[in-house]
DNA sequence: CTGAAAGCGCTAACAA
DNA sequence: TTGTTAGCGCTTTCAG
C-alpha cells in the first residue's frame, strides 16, 4: 500500500541531465542556461513533480512545521488561539501541528517529544495543569528548540511569553460584582500550580483589598481539571453552598469550567439570585439565560502573537537572546448575570 | 538555532563499531551477540539516543502519523469526533495531525497535499462545503493513499466511509415537531452539495410526505458556510419571517449553523414563539433559554470508528477492495424549544 | 557475529 | 553552464 511520486531523478533520467542541474534548474539559480531551465520546468509541470520534503528534512533539518500543545481544542480560548497561530503560519509557509494534552502531564509531555522527533521548528506551548515538572521541556530548550509559551506559561524556562492580562481581568471582574453590591464573592479557578490561576487569583485579591473586603480563603475552590472532570465543579460549588454565609456572587476562571459552573448553578435553581461571571470566550454567552457576562481574552491575537514571536526565534540568525513577555488587554463584557439582583439573598 | 541529537553514528564511534551493527543492536536482532547488544543498549539509554523519525520516513516511506482535514475545529462535533480519533490513535502508535479548511476548497486542497507530501499514512477527510471538485483527491487516492471519509462523504471515491444517520435523525426532529403541532416547518441548512445536506434534507421532507403535509422549497434556506458567516444566516431567517405564511418551526442542521440561528432567532425575540431543534453537538443546550433541543451525533464514535478503517486500510497487507459504508444512529434530545408553544404564532 | 556499502530524495561543494 | 560526489540518519543486502 505506498505511492511512488516522481522524483527530481526521473526528471534527470527523461531529460538526460544529471540530478543536480535539474535540482538547481528547479530553484531557478542562476547558474543553469535558460533553455535547460524551461525544458526541466515544463517537464515537472507535466509530471506533477512535488518535491519530497521528507528528504529535505533530511537534509536541511527544518521542516517548516510548528508544533502546538494546548490543553484542548474543545474550548473557546484555545480554538481561538489555535486560529490565530494558523492565520500567521499559512501565510508564512509554515504549517501547525495542533495535539491536546487532556491536562495530562504525560500526553503533554509524549507530544511534545513526538513532534520535537519529528523535527518541528519550533514549539508554542500552554502548559497542562499537572505540569509541575518541566524539565523535559527544559532539556529540549536547552537544545536549542525555540519555543514560545503562551496562556499557561512558565517562569522556569527563559523565553518569550505571551498572555492576556490576567489581574487586570480578574480585577474588574471582581470590581464590577462589587460594584453590583455583591459582598461575598466567591471564586473557582483552575489549577493552583498553573500561571493564570496565580494572576487572577491575585487580581481578585486585590479587588477585595481595595474595596475594603477581607480576603477570605475558603471562597476560593481549585478544580484541577478546569472543568473537564465536572465533579470537582459541582463539589465547589456545593461546598460554598453550604456554608453558614453563602456567597453572594461567583467569579470562575477558564473556559470550560465557568460554562460548566453555570450550568451546574442553573441546576442547583440558584442563577437567578447570585451574581455570576467568569473568564470565557464562547460566542453563545448571549443565549444564556440568564445572559452571562464574561471577561473575554484576545485569544485569536495572542495566537497570533505568539506564533510571529516564534518565527522570529526560528529564523533569527543567531541565538535569540532577549526574550519579551507580551501581554495583552482582555476585555469586560458585562450581561445580565453578574448584575444586580433583586433579591440579594444570602442563599447561594 | 538547531539543536543536534545523538545518532547511531555516535555510538558506532564511541564503543568502536560499525553503525550497522549498532542499528541491530537496538532493535534487538538475533544476529548480534548478547554482549554487544547489552553495550549498546546502554551507551544509548546513557546519552538518551532517539532515532531520528524523519531519516526513518525517508526509508520506510511511511510516518505513523495520519492526516485529518475538517471545516474546523471551533465546532462541537469535529472537536469531539477528533477526540474519538486520539483515543485510539494514540494507543495504536500513531499521530494525528489535525488541519482545518475554513469551509475553503483551497484550504483544504493545500492541507491535504502537504500532509501527503509529508508522507502522512492515511487521511481522515470530512469535505469543505465548497469541495465539489475532488479530483485532487481522487488522484491521491489511486496512487495508492489510504483515505476514509467521514460526516460530509462523497461516492466518488470508493473507500470506507463513516457517518450519523444523517436521514433518520433529520426524519425524527421534523416528525417529532408535527407532533408538538407545528405545520408549517421551515429547514435551514449548509451548502446543497454536501452529502449531510442532501441527507438530512431526504429526512425532512419524508417526515413531512409521511404526515401528508406537501413540500414546500421556500421554506428551505441554504447557508453555503454552515454558519461561519452570520449574514447568511440572519439573510434566510428574514426571508422566511417576510413570508406572509410565516413558519411556525425551524430545523436547523450543523453545530455551528443551529447555534447561530438560535441566536439571531432570540435577537428577533421570535424564540419563544417558534418550534426549534436543530442538528447540534452543544454541551451546553441546557443552559439556553428556552433550553435547545437537537439532534445529537455520536462524534466520538464516528471517529473511532473512521480510524479504525483507515489504520486497518493502512495495516492491510494486500490492497483493501471491500469498502464499507459505516452508519451509527443520531439521538433525538428534546428540551423546551421545540417543544408546542401557548401561542402557536403565525409570526416566525 | 560483525562490517562495508548502497540507497531513500535532495542539496551543495567541488570539478570540469 | 553542467556533472560528480558526498552526505543528512537509518536500514539492509552482501561479504567476511
Amino acid at each position: 500500500m505506498k505511492f511512488e511520486s516522481a522524483t527530481i531523478k526521473d526528471i534527470a533520467k527523461a531529460l538526460n541531465l544529471s540530478t543536480s542541474t535539474v535540482s538547481r534548474a528547479l530553484r531557478g539559480s542562476y547558474e543553469i542556461s535558460d533553455e535547460t531551465k524551461k525544458q526541466v520546468l515544463e517537464y515537472a509541470e507535466k509530471i506533477n513533480y512535488r518535491p519530497n520534503p521528507i528528504a529535505l528534512s533530511l537534509k536541511e533539518r527544518r521542516t517548516r512545521a510548528i508544533g502546538v500543545v494546548v490543553s484542548e481544542i474543545a474550548n473557546n480560548f484555545f480554538s481561538q488561539a489555535i486560529n490565530g497561530i494558523e492565520s500567521i503560519a499559512y501565510n508564512r509557509g509554515y504549517h501547525v501541528i495542533i495535539t491536546q494534552s487532556h491536562e495530562s502531564h504525560e500526553r503533554e509531555k509524549v507530544n511534545v517529544q513526538h513532534m520535537a522527533a519529528r523535527g518541528v521548528d519550533g514549539l508554542l506551548v500552554s502548559l497542562s495543569s499537572e505540569s509541575a515538572d518541566i524539565s523535559y521541556l527544559r532539556e529540549l530548550h536547552e537544545k536549542g528548540m525555540p519555543m514560545v509559551f503562551f496562556d499557561r506559561v512558565t517562569d522556569e524556562i527563559e523565553t518569550h511569553r505571551v498572555t492576556a492580562n490576567n489581574y487586570n481581568g480578574a480585577f474588574a471582574a471582581t470590581e464590577h460584582l462589587l460594584s453590583q453590591g455583591y459582598k461575598n464573592i466567591a471564586h473557582i479557578t483552575s489549577s493552583p500550580f498553573l500561571s493564570i490561576t496565580k494572576e487572577r487569583l491575585a487580581g481578585y485579591k486585590a479587588a477585595l483589598d481595595k474595596h475594603g473586603i477581607p480576603f477570605n480563603e475558603n471562597l476560593v475552590k481549585y478544580c484541577p481539571h478546569g472543568g473537564m472532570i465536572v465533579k470537582e465543579a459541582e463539589d465547589a460549588l456545593h461546598e460554598l453552598n453550604a456554608k453558614k454565609q453563602k456567597p453572594d456572587a461567583i467569579f470562575t476562571t477558564g473556559d470550560r469550567l465557568t460554562i460548566v459552573c453555570y450550568g451546574i448553578l442553573k441546576q442547583m435553581k440558584k442563577n437567578d439570585q447570585t451574581g455570576f461571571i467568569g473568564f470565557s470566550n464562547t460566542q453563545v454567552a448571549d443565549l444564556f439565560s440568564p445572559s452571562l457576562s464574561v471577561v473575554r481574552q484576545p485569544a485569536f491575537e495572542i495566537g497570533q502573537f505568539s506564533i510571529e514571536l516564534l518565527i522570529q526565534m526560528i529564523e533569527s540568525k543567531r541565538p535569540v537572546t532577549e526574550f519579551q513577555t507580551k501581554i495583552l488587554e482582555t476585555e469586560l463584557v458585562v450581561r445580565e448575570s453578574s448584575l444586580h439582583k433583586q433579591k440579594k439573598s444570602v442563599h447561594l
